[in-house]
DNA sequence: TTAAAAGTTCCACTCAGTGGAACCGAATAA
DNA sequence: TTATTCGGTTCCACTGAGTGGAACTTTTAA
């Protein structure tokens, strides 16, 4: 898994325990001391010690039918914090489920982190569809997907230099073939601000960046199931897309002058 | 602010760490090292330390606009990670959406963390009772509230000492005015398995706790904004929440046979 | 019952982390 | 302009917090 980039004079413990609440994830739901300590590659010993501090400092719970650990609610309380200070998420977030309900498409925003994007808000729309779902938190690979090209476009110099080598690491199988369709992504976006992907059969996705002066870089897309010609998709969403950019552009910009 | 309990053999730094975390909550969106140091009562080379550590980590980011920190996306994979896993939520959820629906009530689910509830689920109508709001990680005093008190009302011996005294502490001022009213909640769910009370004016809530063998005690509630009398509410509202309550612990113990 | 696995506790060692002080740089005041 | 304040980082000598191997306990599986 992505493998973890410490370094630097951090913060030992720390960072290993962050290590052991980042090892959960969707699917991953219970972990037990040994096989956190497999996983992290640490002492039985160390990790006992780790996980007992995480449960006393209520991030852990231990689950006892099950002789192993799982996220405690606080994390969602943490989760609260952070959207509830997105500003722009903030202030897109009406603009997105505005469109979503217009245009029944599925629209989200995310950002970067590490080599996956992270939904900070998401709609979406079942095959029934008005039985709508918000989805945040969820991880998508940057490699594959329209989102993550879409971010990949924004960076340059040293930055995506460095961006690049993580991806090719982990997408080292088939790189020679994911690599030129970056490459094909980026040169899309540069051309006309946006980019389309399907990497999932029967799902189009469309994205484009989102650049602040002073805020990581976001990205919006929009999706969708659907059986049409990628052109065809392009042709019906790409004006949506880049008209939802603008509106929510222009609402954090008005939002600022406040 | 809650009183860190932090003792016993904890391994310091990660306390510590995750004590930075903890320091963001709603309205506080953004922390600079030295009001983290302020709250925390750190020194300013220690607070930096560990503030570049989470940083790196991918767990806060730093906000030149006005040289803070903020909670990064980091968190709400963690959050996700933690809904999709808990099996509770998921049996429920769909239970308590349809009930809120049919009864146009905020229907909610929590859990317990120090001297707080966390909701895991709240299901929400505005004033205009179409539109359909999800929060989950609000946090809400126990002392205070319909979802507390039920959840004080299942703890006993030495665990209720404890947690009546973190509440004493934290709610000094006005204990003689709090205390007779957990108290009386207390003996309302023994009676007959939930409690209203109305903490803010005009929402008037009910709750009542799942009790499970191997999982920590979840807290059911409904609430609604009205002019009704206390007991009219009550009337109304005891037979969807008990009953509620029944499909929801049926749907999980069904869920358990799988 | 025995064997294997998972978890915890112990303890001597040592280096990771600490925090005071010095340093830097930006913003504000004079 | 220069002085001052404030927030942040870096330095460094000190030391005890954290480590991890080993021993021990408990649980699970056979």
């Amino acid at each position: 898994m992505t493998a973890a980039p410490s370094q630097a004079n951090d913060n030992r413990s720390l960072v290993r325990g962050l290590e052991i609440l980042r090892a959960f994830k969707p699917g991953i739901d219970v972990l037990g001391n040994s096989e956190l300590a497999e996983r992290t590659g640490l002492p039985r010993s160390t990790i006992s010690r780790l996980t007992g501090t995480l449960v006393r400092a209520g991030f852990l719970q231990h689950d006892t039918r099950v002789g192993g650990y799982r996220l405690h609610a606080t994390v969602l309380a943490l989760a609260q914090a952070m959207r509830s200070g997105s500003y722009i998420l903030n202030h897109a977030h009406d603009e997105l489920e505005r469109a979503a309900r217009k245009l029944n498409v599925n629209v989200g925003l995310a950002i970067a982190d590490h080599d996956d994007m992270i939904y900070l808000d998401a709609l979406r729309f079942g095959p029934n569809t008005s039985l709508r779902k918000v989805v945040s938190g969820q991880r998508v690979p940057i490699a594959l997907t329209s989102l993550g090209r879409a971010y990949v476009s924004t960076q340059k110099g040293q930055t995506l230099q460095d961006l690049m080598q993580r991806l090719k690491t982990r997408h080292a199988r088939d790189w020679h073939r994911v690599r030129p369709e970056i490459e094909h992504s980026i040169a899309e976006v540069q051309e006309s601000g946006f980019c389309i992907v399907s990497w999932q059969p029967r799902v189009v996705a469309i994205a484009t960046p989102l650049i602040f002066e002073h805020d990581p870089v976001h990205v919006l897309n929009m999706s969708l199931y659907t059986d049409l010609e990628i052109g065809t998709v392009k042709k019906n969403l790409t004006k949506p897309l880049m008209g939802l950019r603008q509106t929510v552009l222009d609402a954090i910009s008005a939002a600022r002058l406040a």
